[in-house]
RNA sequence: GCCCGGGUGGCGGAAUGGCAUACGCGGGGGACUUAAAAUCCCUUGACCGCAAGGUCGUGCGGGUUCGACUCCCGCCCCGGGCACCA
């Protein structure tokens, strides 16, 4: 009796999906198809566990909709620009590509090794220029669109990425590579995405992914919209005549009880208010304090509310009451007009700064239900809706008859209207670095900024030789790059030297895979049309607003440009656990990795496999614990001898009883056995279909081996075609699971006719 | 502070109002073996008991129900997200 050898079991089997053509899939309007995506990999170091994990799960539903007779769609490509290629190349001396290209073969060997259904004829690399080139003619039509601008303004710059970053790539006010390390306010000139202009819809179409994506993946992302609707205010200044202060308030109705006005310490207009009042000197000073101490964006959340009166006062445009105008350390400068009006009996922060310094609290909203405030008795803000108090004409109306009637009467008057802002700031996307796609623009002497033209595409990288790392964009040193003639007017123009951010690239990746090979388009609409949208997405928590974000973006631009028909590019996400090990994720940096090929080596993939599905749920982070890795392959060679030992006799079984059939003749104990595999099947599929607990799955296919072993059914005289179809059973549910040894089990039952990867799910 | 998850044996975890702890790991005992590995069998929530058996037990406190890990109310703890967003 052979013994399990998953080593030559899993090479036997490849070879032969591989002479098969078993994974690949055309477009095929007559069926129904299905497109399974993981996230692309940054091709670094090696592929670890993590990554594997994210595969065998796209792989197991990639297998489990073919065996329903899907037409599957399951690619694999690489992120292959950006930063750690460009750091390697500094400090290996090796250039980007060639650190890129080797990673991507190893990365490639190990999928491969791994048995993973891909459609290889798909692959792309993002770093290649038949692929960014169409970056390239995106940015240009949105460019042409006025969705790409460039101006001059505030960014984040990280110290040790030497480049700008998009908002998105801030966490808690530091980089999101260098968690420690704070990202620096800078004055810039760059390019931006108007994704701002998408802003509403963002939001709006989320709620058709409701039933597809995790709810909190929704919850992010509506946060980072952040909508709000409330009014915009002018408050005119005295003694200064034609410098209106704005101000943005989602209460509109406390506008009476406000007490002050309070200046972001950035506002534009306080130079100017500031000018000729007493102690100038001296306010003008607390200012740049303010300033200098709002450096990191780290500390703002944290810190204690400061403030000072600026000199002047305000005109409250509603009652035409004299209220200060205040500097204060919370009010944003990015965020609404920069400047607020103080309310503080109806909002937490105004409250807090009111009783620090003293400002009157006036009460303007009762709560009602036979509760009445007073001055002695508010001890803390009355944020809710209530019923307007004090506010002269709209006195006793409810707060939201206050707010549309007050908007309302601002703008007929002339000093404001009602207003929706959001969170949500442009993406920007230039990027002070090399290894990145080049943005197709130059600048004339006497044209001014032109955009490449499409059949000048791609601007190609050039192969630049050393890296220093520092200063800008390295792109400045080429001078055969960056010097060019003007397509308009032949005169000497310069390049753009700044690179694409790489999340540009993964933006719209997936539609690529669906016409890889295209050089006259980024993709055939009629095979995206076919193809599209993703029907499953399988990938990490940490793009839930990121990646995520900027291609749902991406999708509705296209879509604007005639290029597809859909609003949405991805039906259903789910977002996988982490690998751990010692209690923190995987990763190279922290020196913890389980390389994905050594487990192979010493287990055999399918167990690998097996024992990511089986230590816990997908969502859930998973421990690395190599005790119960020997479970899962001790399961293995248990399933394996208990086939080998019958295949002679289950060969021979007569044809007659196939999955499904009625047993009248069946004995009591054959039933039993019987009904053990049907149940066992009916809760796997649920899990294949829904769940997803492929841990539970495998946990009833355990239990059905441990009953055929304990029963010994054809030791007991049980009928072979009955034995048989209990055996067909198991191997086709350990199919999507353990797909090389369920191929060698179905053989060795006699199955000669096809290979499983595409045989009727039972 | 607000919004999501979650809390079950020594461990990973199962149980979509119906035998709590499936399955696996680990532990204990045994068979086979000269021996070991592998394999196979038995056992393994806590407490009381020689035993048959009994009592307790899903973070805590209440409630609904014939019946609650599961539903409701109030807390505690852990993880994640958001947060001077006006």
């Amino acid at each position: 009796m052979a013994e399990y050898d998953p080593q030559a079991i899993e090479q036997k089997w490849q070879a032969r999906w591989n002479a098969d053509r078993a994974f690949e899939a055309d477009a095929d309007p007559s069926k129904p198809k299905y497109y399974v995506l993981e996230m692309l990999p940054y091709p670094s170091g090696t592929l670890h566990m993590g990554h594997m994990r994210n595969y065998t799960i796209g792989d197991v539903i990639a297998r489990y909709r073919r065996m329903q007779g899907f037409n599957v769609i399951h690619p694999m490509g690489w992120d292959a620009f950006g930063l750690p290629a460009e750091n390697a190349a500094i400090q290996r001396g090796i250039h980007p590509r060639d650190w890129t290209n080797t990673n991507i073969e190893s990365f490639k060997r190990v999928c491969h090794r791994f048995g993973f259904s891909y459609d290889w004829r798909r692959e792309i690399s993002t770093c290649e220029p038949e692929y960014y080139r169409w970056n390239q003619w995106f940015f240009l039509r949105m460019l042409e669109r006025g969705i790409a601008y460039r101006k001059r303004s505030r960014v984040n710059w990280c110290s040790k990425c030497m480049t700008v970053l998009a908002n998105e790539q801030v966490v808690d006010g530091c980089c999101w590579r260098h968690e420690d390390t704070p990202v620096e306010p800078k004055e810039n000139e760059q390019w931006f995405l108007r994704i701002t202009q998408y802003a509403d819809e963002l939001l709006e179409t989320l709620d058709q992914l409701e039933d597809g994506w995790p709810e909190r993946v929704l919850t992010m992302q509506r946060n980072w919209i952040g909508k709000s609707r409330g009014t915009r205010v002018q408050f005119s200044v005295e003694g200064i005549s034609g410098k209106a202060i704005e101000v943005f308030t989602t209460r509109v109705d406390t506008i009476f009880g406000a007490s002050a006005l309070i200046l972001a310490p950035e506002h534009p207009l306080l130079s100017a208010l500031v000018a000729g009042v007493k102690n100038q000197s001296e306010i003008e000073e607390n200012i740049q304090k303010l300033r200098r101490r709002l450096t990191r964006a780290a500390d703002i959340a944290t810190a204690e509310k400061e403030g000072f009166f600026a000199g002047r006062y305000a005109v409250n445009p509603f009652n035409g009451e004299k209220i200060p105008i205040w500097v204060g350390n919370f009010v944003l400068m990015e965020y609404g007009t920069g400047a607020v009006m103080c309310v503080p009996a109806h909002d937490e922060r105004d409250f807090e700064f009111a009783t620090k310094y003293d400002l009157a609290i006036p009460i303007v909203v009762q709560p009602g239900e036979g509760k009445e405030l007073t001055p002695q008795t508010l001890t803390a803000a009355f944020t809710e809706y209530g019923r307007s108090v004090n506010s002269g004409p709209y006195t006793g109306l409810s707060s939201e008859q206050a707010i549309a009637k007050m908007s309302a009467d601002a703008e007929a008057g002339g000093f404001g209207k009602g207003e929706i802002i959001f969170r949500l700031k442009d993406w920007g996307i230039s990027r002070q670095r090399y290894w990145g796609t080049p943005i197709p623009v130059l600048y004339c002497e006497k044209c001014g900024m032109v955009p490449v033209p499409d059949k000048d595409l791609p601007v190609v990288l050039p192969r630049m030789t050393k890296f220093t790392g520092m200063g800008q964009s390295p792109l400045a040193s080429v001078p055969e790059f960056v010097n060019v003639k003007c397509p308009k007017c032949g005169g000497q123009a310069r390049r753009e030297t700044d690179t694409m951010d790489t999340f540009i690239d993964s933006s719209w990746y997936f539609y690529r895979y669906a016409d890889a090979h295209n050089d006259k388009a980024a993709f055939d609409p009629a095979l995206v049309r076919y193809w599209l949208p993703v029907d499953q997405y399988i990938g990490g928590i940490v793009h839930a607003i990121l990646h995520l974000l900027y291609t749902r973006f991406f999708c509705k631009v296209m879509r604007d440009l005639g290029l597809v028909n859909h609003n949405e590019p991805v039906k259903r996400l789910f977002t996988q656990g982490l690998v751990l090990k010692g209690g923190t994720a995987m990763s190279k940096s922290k020196g913890n990795v389980v390389g994905a090929e050594e487990m192979a080596e010493k287990f055999g993939c399918d167990t690998g496999r097996l024992y990511t599905l089986f230590a816990a749920p997908p969502e859930k982070d998973l421990e690395w614990s190599e005790q119960a890795i020997e479970g899962c392959s001790r399961f293995l060679h248990r399933v394996h001898r208990l086939v080998s030992r019958h295949a002679d006799a289950l060969k021979a079984a007569p044809a007659g009883t196939g999955i499904g059939q009625s047993l009248d003749s069946a004995t009591p104990k054959e039933k039993a056995l019987l009904r053990k595999a049907h149940q066992v099947l009916r809760r796997v599929t649920n899990d294949y279909e829904s769940r997803w607990h492929f841990n539970s799955a495998t946990a009833l296919l355990m239990e059905l081996v441990n009953e055929i072993h304990a029963q010994e059914p054809l030791e007991q005289g049980a009928r072979p075609d009955v034995v048989k179809q209990v055996f067909d059973l198991l191997t086709l549910m350990l199919a999507p699971m353990v797909p090389h040894l369920a191929e060698e089990l179905w053989e060795m039952l006699g199955h000669s006719d096809h290979t499983l990867a595409h045989a009727a799910w039972p």
